[in-house]
DNA sequence: ATAAAATATGTAATCGATTGCATCGAGACT
DNA sequence: AGTCTCGATGCAATCGATTACATATTTTAT
């Protein structure tokens, strides 16, 4: 059972220096054709394969990205990894995976996976860090190698990808209005999230803006859950003036809310339209399939990727200005459809 | 802007060698009380943290693990890579992430995470890789630190973690049985596949044993996804005499089944029983809710990285009956009833 | 023809932590 | 007192790749 070969290996099989084998690896066009022929060949007689430890001791260069995630068990980030991982792997990186909660409940700070030569960057996903934890890594000296993506930190100066969260709610509303509606109620977000304030504050914008009537009993506080949606389903049963629509902060949300009408015998979109936002994959076979606002997460983890890696390659460039707003779309199915 | 402090650095400040230092930090117990106060002290002072690749490339152990996905964009993984990562970080392991078309597309191979010391392990959740990707695993130095989860590999000798299937199919067709079903059809998951081959078998076996019709028309092949339920709802459709209920191979099949029967106009559970399999967070809130047969995913993955772990610790120990079967169980919801 | 410049390759230090071996001092035993 | 043990610590080699610098060889310019 042969060990793996080192670089001493393919030196001695191509008879040259360990400096040349690796100059050939890494700057070819700076050793001379016969001799990148004999290296090459040596690399392929030994199976010789580089030892990324090694590399990265002496490089400093993990060529690895940390992926931090709320929550690894929402399915909503699978399609944004899959963005993330198609772009590092072309570039030969690897993809680390954690859970905010998780570093959090080992003892580990964040920061340890760029001090410990883990990983060169991270892309977090988490827009809910906790301020001293933000106000670690605002100071940490390798603050230039962290990106938001999705979600983000008010007032914190990290670059970030997001989705047009504010053009996204406008949509909803205008497609609604447009449809007839005029009483049009919203279920939001988690407490506190970005994501869930530009959704809300843009819905009640473009309310206002069409002249239509509000309600505080209309906006329904949620959490991105299906329950959630259930919950708000109930308070939208209990109330004695009903809006005719009703705009969810997520598919999930409005998958909850369908759900729960329909065990009390409320029809969609006959008794009320819904819409989510996300359009994650399940809401086209939803029953009713499920308007949505689309945004294009596979997108949002290249484009991702790809910041991150330029400010990796470069981080003393000037990046700050960096924020990467992807457009999003109305998808119309069959939850929505003019009031009766 | 403090460079990263390195063991050096700490053993100056505590006046001892470096070499105290790290069996201070690995191994307490050979270090006097008095030298263990004084290291800990500079540890803290300087902020000094381990550097991984340094460690790695001396111990040759990376302290992380390799997971490789079929398809990073499938949220049928995240809980069990919550599961995963949760035992993982216990331990002090980090997490890597790769889909195993996305490494076969970048021309890499797959052993060579083990090889290149990024990864001491690698989980698979893959059971339909190619047959020479199967031979080279098996045939590596580093096959011992190779285990599959949910699928496997017929005929390979690798350990794996899967849940039961067999018995899981088994429950399906007796719950329908006891609800008064007699003429029970089956939606498979994509041809070759272990699992669908699983219980598919266990299906076929069951409705002999209880002495059912069996029609090859009533057996759909599917590929666990939602647009493959929708194509075997169309085949049911159009089938002149129709099984009163359907066993889907996966959650996603029966979603796809009941959405394109609504679209036509059949009622679940009244037209037809539908149940699926793996009971994923949202069959609970589809409409109707799922009955289904549950795997603890959660599970699946802890059961995974514990017995990689003791694998990676004592590789020559005798592991090679570890196959760990986990229990399922069924979950009654509203999409099965008796026939009419 | 000769100096200067450009190209190709080798030598050896280096990244930071671990660990086999050597050393030293203190207590135990005869 | 002399020898032996044992615990605590230090010295220095080592893991494998990269790269500044030195050296040797070839090309170009004058």
């Amino acid at each position: 059972m042969a060990k793996t070969s080192t670089l001493q290996d393919v030196a001695r099989v191509a008879k040259v220096s360990t400096a040349t084998v690796s100059r050939t690896l890494s700057n070819p066009n700076v050793v001379s054709e016969s001799t990148r022929r004999r290296v090459s060949e040596a690399v392929k007689v030994t199976g010789y394969r580089i030892n990324r430890a090694a590399r990265t001791l002496r490089t400093q260069r993990a060529h690895s990205v940390l992926v931090l995630l709320p929550n690894l068990s929402n399915p909503f980030f699978s399609t944004i990894l899959e963005g993330i991982s198609r772009f590092l792997s072309k570039r030969g990186y690897s993809m680390l995976i954690a859970s905010t909660k998780q570093v959090h409940d080992s003892g580990e700070h964040l920061i340890d996976y760029l001090d410990d030569a883990r990983a060169d960057g991270m892309i977090i996903l988490d827009g809910g860090l906790e301020p001293t934890v933000v106000e670690m890594l605002e100071n940490a000296p390798q603050s230039k190698r962290i990106l938001f993506a999705c979600e983000w930190i008010d007032g914190a100066n990290f670059p970030s990808v997001r989705c047009q969260n504010r053009q996204g709610a406008r949509m909803a509303v205008n497609h609604l209005y447009e449809l007839g509606h005029r009483r049009i109620a919203h279920v939001t977000g988690p407490d506190g999230n970005v994501l869930m304030q530009s959704r809300k504050d843009a819905f009640v914008a473009e309310l206002a803006k069409l002249g239509l009537e509000q309600r505080p009993e209309w906006i329904f506080d949620g959490d991105f859950s299906l329950e959630a949606g259930c919950v708000a389903a109930k308070a939208w049963i209990a109330l004695a003036d009903r809006p005719t629509a009703v705009f969810c902060a997520s598919d999930e949300l409005a998958m909850g809310f369908i759900a729960e009408l329909s065990r009390h015998g409320y029809k969609v979109p006959e008794a009320v339209s819904v819409m989510g936002f996300d359009d994650i994959d399940l809401a086209e076979q939803f029953i009713p399939p499920l308007t949505s606002i689309r945004q294009d997460r596979l997108m949002i983890g290249e484009t991702s990727a790809e910041m991150l890696m330029a400010r990796i390659a470069a981080p003393d460039d000037d990046h700050s200005q960096d924020a990467a707003v992807l457009p999003v779309s109305l998808v119309v199915r069959e939850s929505t459809a003019s009031p009766r």
